[in-house]
DNA sequence: TCCTCCCTGTTC
DNA sequence: GAACAGGGAGGA
């Protein structure tokens, strides 16, 4: 289930195979997968592949046309492939003659500055992803993208209270809400709360400025220790290359239900936090907060 | 503000 | 053969 660490490194893996590649064939295979907002398919042939970044859990390939990309000539130019991979969802380059597999979803075929085609897959088993194409008149429009929060990167601690002040929804709740905080999902939300000694069934505006100040250091940190992993992969999780991450290891609490607590040893409580499997310890996370 | 639904492979 | 995994949209 990719979140931002894995995006990160999709991302870092997916660039420098299409970078200054131009889209040629774009074959949607599913049209479900495509959100209501986007722009056509062939709406991206011509188009160059001119960076790929990342915001939350929001793989972006940004594109650039050779043409006019206003929409006053009467056709709109997408300057932005935006991926969410959801669940299951993968983009990986196979070679130009790979056919689609039973879980493709749309296929691209691109050409590399050298004249070389490759095809660019996005494989989604689940089908919960999403791909849109958009300009930024169309980006303006989608209210996921305009409501999206900061990266807990962007954020100092007195930041964070602010977003969680007058929530009262448990605080692993709100830390999914990605208009509050962008790229945290399941299995970062319980490490984090974990790390940080808190309960998630806290109410998110009732943290001390010292709980939001150890939340977001144990945010930042899980996030920069499972990007140094390349990602967690628990079932279908793969980078560009096709490769697993490995901060699946390291997980102290996500999955851990039943099994000891790697800090004091009491059995990992398991429960429902936002209708979202919660794993957390009833000794290091107490309700009324821990110093 | 919370609940249901979407989707399919895996596990019980 | 049902429960489960779960991000976000949309409805109650």
């Amino acid at each position: 289930m990719p979140e931002l660490p894995e995006v990160v490194t999709i991302a870092r893996t997916l660039k420098p195979q299409v970078i200054d590649c131009r889209i040629r064939v774009v074959k949607l295979l599913r049209a479900a997968t495509l959100h209501k907002l986007s722009l056509p398919p062939d709406s991206l042939i011509g188009v160059k592949i001119a960076d790929v970044t990342q915001r939350g859990k929001l793989l972006l390939i940004k594109l650039e046309s050779a043409v006019d990309s206003s929409c006053e000539s009467g056709k709109c130019i997408p300057d932005t492939l935006a991926v969410h991979l959801r669940m299951t969802g993968r983009m990986v380059v196979h070679a130009i003659d790979t056919e689609p597999n039973s879980h493709t979803k749309c296929t691209f075929d691109l050409e590399r500055p050298d004249g070389s085609m490759v095809r660019m897959f996005f494989d989604d088993m689940r089908a919960f992803g999403i791909l849109m194409f958009a300009d930024q008149s169309i980006m303006a429009k989608w209210s996921f993208w305009t409501e999206l929060g900061p990266e807990p990167f962007d954020l100092d601690p007195a930041g964070l209270a602010a977003r969680l002040a007058g929530r009262r929804p448990a605080i692993k709740a709100v830390l999914l809400d990605q208009r509050v905080l962008a790229g945290i999902g399941n299995i970062y939300a319980d490490e984090s709360l974990f790390q940080a000694g808190i309960h998630p069934e806290r109410p998110a505006a009732s943290l001390t400025t010292e709980e939001c100040d150890r939340l977001l250091a144990a945010m930042v940190d899980v996030l920069r220790r499972s990007i140094a992993a390349c990602g967690s992969s628990i079932r279908d999780y793969r980078d560009a290359n096709g490769n697993a991450g490995a901060f699946q290891n390291s997980f102290a609490a996500y999955g851990r239900g039943g099994q000891d607590c790697k800090i004091c040893g009491s059995k990992m409580e398991k429960t429902k936090v936002a209708g979202r499997a919660t794993v957390y310890c009833p000794n290091c996370q107490t309700k009324n907060g821990k110093a």
